[in-house]
DNA sequence: ATGACGATTTACT
DNA sequence: GTAAATCGTCATA
């Protein structure tokens, strides 16, 4: 219901990767349907300096163009020829940095997102709730994210869009800071703890 | 035209 | 724990 404004969003990516936690991420279908969870892990990406960033270096591709875009604008990369990652682009024009959203505690639409996530499973095992949303790649499957999506405006309704959950920042011990996941090739930057996730959430992707 | 590589997930030993 | 799946994308030629 509550949109979130740019202003919230304008903010370096570390910043914003810990104010992302609690908020909520909405995909709306073109029938009205509304998917939607509560942000509870990110990763800060920060741009030209930083190995793991797709901007490292100061590349831009067609494949990257929407995180040289303006804060608020989604950058949704396609991955290993299957998977589909969501990011909330933070920076000026031209300046590439983000956060990638990693993990949804799932709250609305939930039959449909069990629907999406089994779809592609060879061997249908039990799907638990802490299944659906746990990891970058599932979210992006649950919500059906795709490069349809890449470089939509997340501060206003439409397909994809943020709203407020929460006001009050979280408490200090309710977060948890750690180095980001699956950037082993990123030399020193591989060890610096960009990632946060809620504490004692079991829908993160990982302790 | 070709080849190497993933900001991952799943299934299997 | 390890490895397969699977292909768009980009750099090199």
């Amino acid at each position: 219901m509550d949109r979130i404004p740019r202003s919230f969003l304008a903010v370096d990516p570390e910043t914003l990767a810990r104010r992302l936690l609690g908020q909520r991420l909405v995909r709306t279908l073109d029938d009205g349907t509304r998917l939607a969870g509560i942000i509870v892990e990110t990763e800060a990406y920060l741009g030209v300096r930083d190995r793991a960033a797709h901007s490292f270096g100061g590349r831009r591709t067609p494949r990257n163009e929407s995180m040289y875009a303006s804060a608020g604008t989604a950058y949704v990369y396609f991955t290993y020829g299957m998977h589909h990652c969501v990011n909330v682009v933070c920076g000026r024009r031209d300046e590439p940095v983000a956060v990638l959203i990693r993990a949804l505690e799932p709250v609305e639409g939930l039959d449909v997102m069990r629907t999406n996530r089994a779809a592609r499973r060879a061997h249908k095992q039990p799907l638990r709730e802490t299944d659906l949303c746990s990891g970058p790649a599932k979210l992006a499957q649950a919500l059906g994210i795709t490069r349809e999506l890449d470089g939509v405006d997340l501060t206003r309704a439409g397909p994809l869009h943020l709203e407020r959950a929460r006001t009050r920042p979280l408490p200090r011990a309710a977060v948890v800071n750690t180095p980001r996941i699956g950037v082993g090739y990123a030399g020193r930057w591989a060890a610096r703890r960009l990632r946060w996730r809620l504490a004692a959430n079991p829908h993160v992707s990982r302790p």
